[in-house]
DNA sequence: GTATTCATGTAAAAAGTTACATGATTAT
DNA sequence: ATAATCATGTAACTTTTTACATGAATAC
């Protein structure tokens, strides 16, 4: 359900293709939801015929031909309804802590394995969101509003892997101690 | 699919009923996969035709029957087998995010009110993770196997909700300056 | 020449949510 | 009296994932 307000509010700032929302579902929306291309072309078309959002043709002579939505003025009436509702908590699905909850039925050693690879993803992660803010968000101070609030989101982010990195620091400590 | 194993690492550590699986979803497992006991139940007929667990049906007089599922060996193989695999990282959904994504569009009052009870809610939920730690983590040396790895995940959820909170404070505080 | 990018979809299967169903006991 | 707890399920629906499908252009 969710899924259609995160294309609102990804299109709402800047038209686009759905090709383009689902190729960069690793940067701006992706960050909070997740959703493949064949998803992403179905809610378009229920989007378009709830009248949500429109879309114009764009011929092209190299490439495919493209569509290109953007959100209506009942579309940004229904998000921003949506937005003041109150949000529902996001369901916990970690199968990283499933492990090691019964992380005592495997060696140490390779249960530290997975974890390594683990931190060096999310390190990695870090690096990519710290340079996006270095680059888009350097003087956080008077920004335009829609870039304000993608920082809010993008603050989150860096947030949730310095934790994350922090707490699997500790953890592999306690494990590496036997 | 990772719900299997989910339920699979509970059971592992104590035999319980679909009952208890359920309704003990906020603690234990509940922390990194939530389920309905619907599909809960589907999954313990699931894992019982596949002979990962088994059931004993136990009677009782002022109560329904209940059936306490634990883990067969194949079944422990399994998971042990699952654990070694690298895990995937859990899909990004978060509601909240794209509501403060989109967040220009509404009053910023109104979205302060809501990010405000969310706030609530996180104070809540660490309070509840500190209090497990002092009563049943307070000398985490020299823990039995079991206790030693769900403390590792108990350790996640004070990190992740304190990291929540360090975040939102950061962004009311934008919030609220204009 | 092989893989990736651009561009859009249909179809089937699996996973997850919501509604419906029952029935006794215990706590307020 | 009413709500909550114990205890287990079926059925319908929605959401998400995986597989299948096409085809040109460009980068390596």
């Amino acid at each position: 359900m969710s899924l259609k307000y995160a294309i609102l509010a990804a299109l709402v700032s800047k038209p686009r293709t759905g090709y383009e929302l689902s190729s960069k579902i690793d940067s701006s929306i992706g960050f909070f939801w997740t959703a493949t291309h064949q998803q992403i072309y179905k809610e378009l078309g229920e989007l378009s015929s709830m009248k949500w959002i429109r879309s114009r043709q764009v011929k092209q002579k190299e490439r495919p031909d493209k569509k290109i939505y953007r959100v209506t003025s009942a579309g940004q009436n229904e998000l921003a309804k949506w937005i003041l509702e109150p949000p529902s908590q996001p369901p916990a699905k970690d199968e990283l802590l499933i492990k090691i909850f019964a992380g005592y039925l495997v060696p140490t050693k390779q249960l530290m394995r997975i974890f390594e690879n683990e931190i060096a993803k999310h390190t990695e992660r870090l690096q990519r969101y710290l340079a996006i803010q270095n680059e888009h968000f350097a003087n956080s101070e008077k920004l335009p509003d829609t870039l304000r609030f993608q920082y809010f989101t993008l603050r989150r982010g860096i947030h949730f892997e310095e934790g994350w990195l922090k707490w699997a620091v500790e953890t592999m400590s306690a494990l590496s101690k036997n």
